[in-house]
DNA sequence: TGGGGAAGTTTGCCACGGCTAACAATAACA
DNA sequence: TGTTATTGTTAGCCGTGGCAAACTTCCCCA
């Protein structure tokens, strides 16, 4: 199951909000991307159908085994790719932007030499 | 004039082919991005419309100055980015694919602080 | 001179991923 | 209890950017 970006997308931000709020719902997304309402509800059914997410009577979205584990690595991604970028001397908000477009699109080998090289340096003797 | 990511591509790699051969046609492309005939055709025409290159009788394409800008700073990324990405272990094939996606998404900002970077520790002490 | 291959174009299809308009259901409040 | 706001869904539009089929040129070669 190929996860395109936006999907990729979804999932992060549901996952990040629901570790800042208990509860999360499709309107709570739809503010956090900037998107319509259909547009998530579109998306929101989608990864309903590909097992990533459960939806209550209420309409709170609850992420499946399959998409906590999706949405944490993209999440992975994005904290190693900004704290890289911040290395280098990049603002925080500048590099959390660059990061999430990156995160979507750098192999696994590249994002792995990065994070090693982090490791090594994470003195922060850059 | 804002670039699309898809026409970036096709500006860097006419530019490329320029450089390793004497003319370039779209079916040079065609060949190099693995898209079809047709794609290139409606992108070259595209592109000529919007003043980024120009086609002659014989359908050889030659970018304008514009066009020409453009590509040398998509291909000038790409070549910074491919470095870093060496620099940290990453295979040159694997460097070049990321650096390929990253270059369209990456902001000024984040580039410029890779390649102060880059230039510091330029003696290759990674 | 006529057949074949190479190159380019036109037409129209499709998936993705935004959007608006409009409707439905629910909750809250006067 | 009726009105209004909030939330979600449905239907359908649009731009981007791939594709194949089919047509046109044109050139080369027998």
């Amino acid at each position: 199951m190929r996860l395109h970006e936006s999907a990729e997308m979804y999932l992060e931000t549901i996952y990040t909000l629901s570790l800042s709020q208990k509860t999360v719902r499709s309107i709570d997304v739809a503010e956090a991307l900037g998107y319509s309402r259909p547009s998530i509800s579109r998306a929101v059914g989608l990864l309903k159908k590909d097992g990533y997410l459960t939806v209550d009577q209420d309409g709170f979205l609850a992420l499946t085994k399959t998409g906590i584990a999706a949405a944490q690595k993209v999440y992975h991604r994005h904290t190693i790719l900004t704290s890289a970028l911040m290395a280098l001397g990049v603002d925080k908000e500048s590099a959390s932007e660059d990061a999430c477009r990156i995160e979507h699109v750098i192999s696994d080998k590249s994002l792995d030499a990065i994070r090693a090289y982090m490791e090594k340096y994470e003195d922060g003797a850059v």
